[in-house]
DNA sequence: GCTGACGATATTGTTGACAATATTGTTCGA
DNA sequence: TCGAACAATATTGTCAACAATATCGTCAGC
């Protein structure tokens, strides 16, 4: 249970916050005790509190004075505007790699569904997670743009536990799937809106079945 | 000249550096060195170390080790990026405007749109400018996706100074504000997508402008 | 004059102690 | 039993001293 590895950096520190925060291993609400990370991190405290004053200037924590931070939480209209950002940059990013991605990079999206289709047929919606996030940021990647792909990454942080939950209702996942198969396709034939509009088409539909699930996620 | 206000929190430090590479009073490249802050600022070391951690979150300064922190340049392809994601993101916004914004703040958009025209009857580009600015705003402000109106706001700080530069060319100017005039029409008139159409034609046409123009700005 | 080594200075990184505040626990009276 | 005042503890905020590193200037040797 000792995972107490040496971490050097502040921003490696942040780093483990944030990747805890990611996996829903600390909360929304939980506070973020200063000696407590240090125990668990073996890091000192100058570290720990710059690692927490980074992560408040991402927004993931909230810092109040003399009470320290705590997991900022996200209330469901907050993930309705992450949705609605998402729609927006996802959307151009599947119009700039239909039109500028490489030969290369839409064949690695072609292999990778080809291993998403599987998953279908083998019902496990966890590994359809991982590799849906995967999909997703190589569209991304291959749009060639580092400035949105950091703004995207950001964003997903709070949602993450979410993008997975929806997996499981089966319905949705062969929906996105062939969502996914028909984009393949657009990014092939380098149709740039039809590609676009697929991709808002897409993530619009996930929040609509967000919206649907019973969750304690909310605050 | 002796404008050393005695600042208080850490995040406040970061306001008054941010502000200052905003308006080009720190430019890109340019050393922060600690002492010259606290100096300036009459804060303590450790309030200026917190705020410069926070700007590094941000994205806005870079810090190496044992070299300090200095502010992050940006490149003609970085601004291309920032472009897109403001095609995107406004858009998006627009759309949103259209549809659900009150009539309060499409009435008051338009207000300030006849104070734009009369910027461009009278030639006051730095005014014109400094109103762009808020016309946007006030569009953001009225989709009512405030995750939306904080990334954008970091994504302007660095070219901050650009988009005023581009508007010393009367064409583009004109140019501009006829297509605001256009969009103040389609949100009174609840279109969102001509609204998004034309809002991403007029922020694309924005950077079409901005890539010709020969600026020491980029490194 | 040029180069590399060396030392002086400037700047940043780290640590620990102390102050300020919040949180929790306890006691006492009604 | 309940609640208010107070004390004890825990936690965070601040600061100053010290260590580590980079930067700059100097000088010897060629």
């Amino acid at each position: 249970m000792a995972e107490t590895l040496p971490l050097l950096t502040g921003s490696e520190v942040a780093d483990w916050i944030r990747e805890r925060i990611r996996v829903g291993r600390f909360v929304p609400g939980q506070r973020l005790v200063e000696v407590d990370i240090i125990r668990q991190t073996g890091t000192s405290r100058s570290k720990v509190r710059e690692a927490l004053q980074r992560l408040e200037g991402e927004g993931l924590v909230q810092i109040e004075e003399f009470r320290g931070a705590s997991v900022k939480s996200t209330s469901l209209d907050e993930v309705r505007q992450i949705y609605r950002a998402r729609v927006a940059l996802e959307g151009i990013c599947a119009a700039d790699f239909a039109r500028h991605g490489s030969a290369e990079q839409k064949a690695s999206l072609r292999d990778l569904q080809a291993q998403l289709d599987r998953c279908v047929d083998e019902r496990s919606p966890e590994r359809f997670g991982r590799l849906n996030l995967e999909w997703h940021r190589l569209v991304v990647e291959g749009s060639g743009n580092r400035t949105i792909a950091e703004l995207l990454k950001r964003l997903n942080v709070p949602i993450h536990r979410l993008l997975f939950e929806s997996f499981y209702d089966e319905a949705r996942l062969r929906r996105a799937n062939a969502d996914h198969q028909r984009m393949v396709a657009l990014f092939l034939a380098s149709d740039a809106e039809g590609a676009e509009a697929a991709m808002r088409d897409h993530i619009g539909d996930g929040f609509e079945t967000l919206s649907k699930i019973e969750s304690e996620f909310y605050r």
